[in-house]
DNA sequence: TATTTTATTGAACATCGTCCATTTTCTGGC
DNA sequence: GCCAGAAAATGGACGATGTTCAATAAAATA
């Protein structure tokens, strides 16, 4: 089968990243299978097991990975416009763009769940504070100076805010209750809070 | 085993789904186990097919329940005070307690999906509906005339920014980002939305 | 009581994550 | 070029899952 000299254990482990992210994309986490993975990338069982130790830590990886991929959207989305005062929005556009572009990948960051007392690794931490970064930057900027303070409670508010929306949006109850237009909703609530329309 | 006149079939359908419901709070959608409850409630695992059909019709039935449960607390919490001034500050933390109070059953709501294309049954979605509705009269008392006609825009969008603060708080999010008081930040959003704080 | 209807069973099947003894492949020293 | 030790890869075995359905048992009916 495959030969040891093919591959070195880093370009393995990432061949079964991508290949695994691909297949959690097409078949969602309900019906993601390591073994699967194993078949496409012509490797046995084992040797998953072997690279990743376990299950868990194959889903951490490719989960990791698609969050890599949403902050690189977020970034590109970002930095298309040289600096229009609509950068909240984009960013909110962006958010939902990347959960509906991936809805399976995306779903699976949250339909994951380690062992209760079990916290994620490191660097799964530290993907998950740099897409927080990203958008601090943006609420900064968008804030008035005397409320600079709030910036990073008001950045997790705020995130969990779009974050709702766009649950509701993709898992259908926004459907049932009949809502249409959930990135501008969220958009009117991150206003609500910045209050960037100046209505005072 | 089980005779066929110790139960109706309807009482055996609810014996199922209180069983089921209990070990789903036990254990979590992800270690749920139709066998499991068969084996709990002395059945054999082909009465419960044979009862609810499949695996899904299970699920959500269970998810059903604890939905009813979830609306009895937040109706229950609501009507603790007369009329205090504070009603949507109650509507929120319940929505937090019961989350909290009943983890796994809360998340198996949100971790169960049915196949793309298949929605949720009438019965469900009414109750889904329900909550809605007991909420959207919370959001019109605290709405000025002049806006009434938003309420149940706004409410939906507000739910959707509740249940954010209550997943990021739950799932461990919040956590990793230092916030510690995920309900006064939720509080804080949907009293920017509401405009009760007056600052105008 | 005999017959029909209904309820219940549990073996069988395919698949899953997990483990690990075994085999295969690679590598460095002679 | 060859051989021993190390590293990589294998895949059968295990227990568990959802699912199906012919066989059985019980109840209802005649």
């Amino acid at each position: 089968m495959a030969r040891r000299s093919d591959h070195s254990r880093a370009e393995l482990r990432e061949i079964i990243i991508a290949t695994g992210h691909r297949h959690m994309e097409e078949v969602g986490f309900a019906h993601f299978s390591a073994r699967e993975v194993a078949k496409r990338i012509g490797y046995s069982i084992g040797t998953i097991y072997n690279v990743f130790g376990s299950y868990d830590s194959l889903i951490l990886a490719i989960n990791g990975r698609t969050l890599a991929l949403w902050r690189d959207h977020l970034e590109r989305r970002l930095a298309e416009s040289a600096d229009g005062a609509d950068r909240l929005r984009r960013a909110i556009a962006a958010y939902f763009e990347f959960a509906a572009g991936h809805r399976h990948a995306w779903a699976a960051i949250y339909d994951f769940r380690l062992p209760e007392d079990t916290a994620p690794p490191e660097g799964y931490q530290q993907q998950v504070r740099a897409i927080f970064e990203i958008v601090i930057a943006e609420v900064r900027v968008a804030l008035p100076e005397d409320r600079q303070g709030e910036a990073e409670a008001l950045t997790r508010s705020l995130l969990a805010t779009v974050h709702g929306h766009c649950v509701f949006a993709m898992n259908g109850t926004f459907a049932m209750l009949g809502e249409g237009a959930p990135v501008e909703a969220a958009l009117q609530r991150v206003q609500d809070a910045v209050g960037s329309s100046g209505t005072c």
